[in-house]
DNA sequence: GACCACCGTCAAGAACCGATCAAGACGAAC
DNA sequence: GTTCGTCTTGATCGGTTCTTGACGGTGGTC
C-alpha cells in the first residue's frame, strides 16, 4: 500500500486532498501543524509527502529542511504564494516540487506519480512471491515451483492457485474463487472448480495435490504446513 | 563537468537559456528540434534535459517516451500551454517536471537544481547497454547484438526487444508491453505483440529466436540464461 | 440398501490464442 | 511524385485451453 502524508491546516483543502489522493488507491494521513507533521513522519516514513507551505506553527520549509535531515522521502509543496523567492527557498531546501493554489487536482496526482516513479525505480527488486510449505508462487513471473521444480500451469489454473495461495490455509468459498478467476456472471459453474482443482492437483503431484483439500459444501483451502 | 541538454524551437528562447545556465556554470548543449535533440541524447547522455514541449518536428511528450526507453535522464518540460491534459500526459510519459511559459530564470534554475540534485543520490550505474545471455542492446546507439552479430531492428521492434531486455526472465504482460512501445490506448492489440514477436524471433535467427518466448495468456518474456 | 448431494476424473468438441505470411496504408526522404 | 522502409491489418493454420457432459466414488440420511 502506498502511503501519502498530506499537511495542510485548512480543513477543507486538507479534506479535498485526502479524497482525490484515496480515489486514486493511495492511504492518506493527514496533519493539521508542521509539529503533527514532525512527528508522523518520526515515527512512519510515508512514500511522499504533500506539504502546504503555509502553517499556523511552522514554516513550511523549515519541515522540508528537518525532514532531508533523515529521508528522502518525496516532498511536493503546495503554496498560495506565487513568490519566486519562496518557490527558490523551498526547492533548494529539499522540496522535489513546488505547486502554486489553486491548483487541479489531476495535476497534483500526476506530480505525485512523478515523486512515487522515481521512488519505485530506485528500489525495484522485491519481486513479491507467494509462499506455501514447498510451493512458491512468483506473481510477476507467473511462475511456479513446488519443492524447486516448476510447475507448468495454465492461465486459469494459475489463477486459481493464485488466489488461494494468497490466503494461505484459510477457505475460499466456491463463489470467492469463481468470482477472483472467471469473474462475475458464474457464481454457480462450481463444476470449473472441480474440473480445475483436479488438474492442478495432478500438476503439482502425488505431494503437493494433498495440499488442495475441499471443504465440501463450502470452497478450497490449501493447507498451510506452517501452521499445523 | 555538469551538462544540460536545452530544446527549444525559439532561438531567442534557446539563447537565454542557455545564457542563463552557463552562468551558473553548467555546459549547455542546444538542439532546436526533436530529431537533433534525439541525435544528441544517443551520443552523449546529459545530466538533465529542458525541453519546450512545442517543437516543429515532433510532439515533446514522444520525445519524453523515447528518451524513457533507455535512460532515466531528468527531463524539465517547458510549454506555452497551461493545459492542465497536457501536463498529466507529459508527466506520465517521463516528464520529471512541467513549467509554464513565462517562466522566471531563477525558478527553472532551482528546478535544474532539483533535477541534478537527485540525479546524484541516486545509484550512478546506469551502464547504457542491456546484456542478456549473447544479446546485447546498446540503447542509446540503438544498436542490437547477438553472438557479435549486428540485428537490424525496426524501431518497434528495437522497442519491444529493449523493453523485454530491462527486465530478463520477467514476463511482461501484454499489456504492459504495448504501453512502453506503442502508448496508452493500444492495450487490446495484442495482435502486434504478435507480429512483432515472430518478426524479432526471425531476425535474431535460430538460437536467439527462442530466447523469447510467449506465456501464453500473460505475455512474453526474454530467458536469461545466467538464471538457468 | 436406496437415495441424494457433492466431489473427482476423464475425454471430446468448441472456443480461443499465438505464429506466420502477405498485402495494404502510411509517412519520410529524395 | 516516386520510392522505400515501416507500421497496420487481414487471413490462415496449428496448437492449447476452456467448457461441457458423462460417469464413478463417497458419505450422509431415511
Amino acid at each position: 500500500m502506498t502511503t501519502i502524508l498530506v499537511v495542510d491546516d485548512e480543513p477543507a483543502i486538507l479534506r479535498t486532498l485526502k479524497a482525490g489522493l484515496t480515489a486514486r488507491g493511495y492511504e492518506v494521513v493527514t496533519a493539521a501543524t508542521g509539529r503533527a507533521a514532525l512527528n508522523v513522519l518520526t515515527s512512519q516514513i510515508p512514500d511522499a509527502v504533500v506539504l502546504d507551505l503555509g502553517l499556523g506553527d511552522m514554516d513550511g520549509v523549515d519541515i522540508c529542511r528537518a525532514v532531508r535531515a533523515w529521508s528522502e522521502v518525496p516532498i511536493i509543496v503546495l503554496s498560495a504564494e506565487d513568490s519566486e523567492h519562496r518557490k527558490v527557498v523551498a526547492l533548494d531546501e529539499g522540496a522535489d516540487d513546488y505547486i502554486t493554489k489553486p491548483f487541479s487536482m489531476p495535476e497534483l496526482l500526476a506530480r505525485v506519480r512523478v515523486a512515487l516513479r522515481r521512488r519505485g525505480s530506485a528500489t525495484d527488486d522485491d519481486d513479491p512471491v507467494l509462499r506455501c510449505g514447498q510451493l512458491h508462487i512468483d506473481l510477476p513471473r507467473h511462475a511456479v515451483t513446488f519443492a524447486g521444480a516448476p510447475v507448468d500451469l495454465t492461465p486459469k489454473e494459475f489463477a486459481m492457485l493464485a488466489a488461494l495461495t494468497r490466503y494461505p490455509g484459510r477457505v475460499l468459498t466456491h463463489r470467492t474463487l469463481l468470482h477472483e478467476v472467471w469473474g462475475p456472471g458464474y457464481d454457480t459453474e462450481t463444476h470449473y472448480l472441480r474440473v480445475y482443482a483436479s488438474q492442478i492437483r495432478k500438476k503439482l503431484g502425488p505431494l503437493g495435490g494433498q495440499m488442495l483439500v475441499s471443504e465440501p459444501g463450502i470452497g478450497y483451502r490449501l493447507l498451510d504446513p506452517s501452521e499445523e
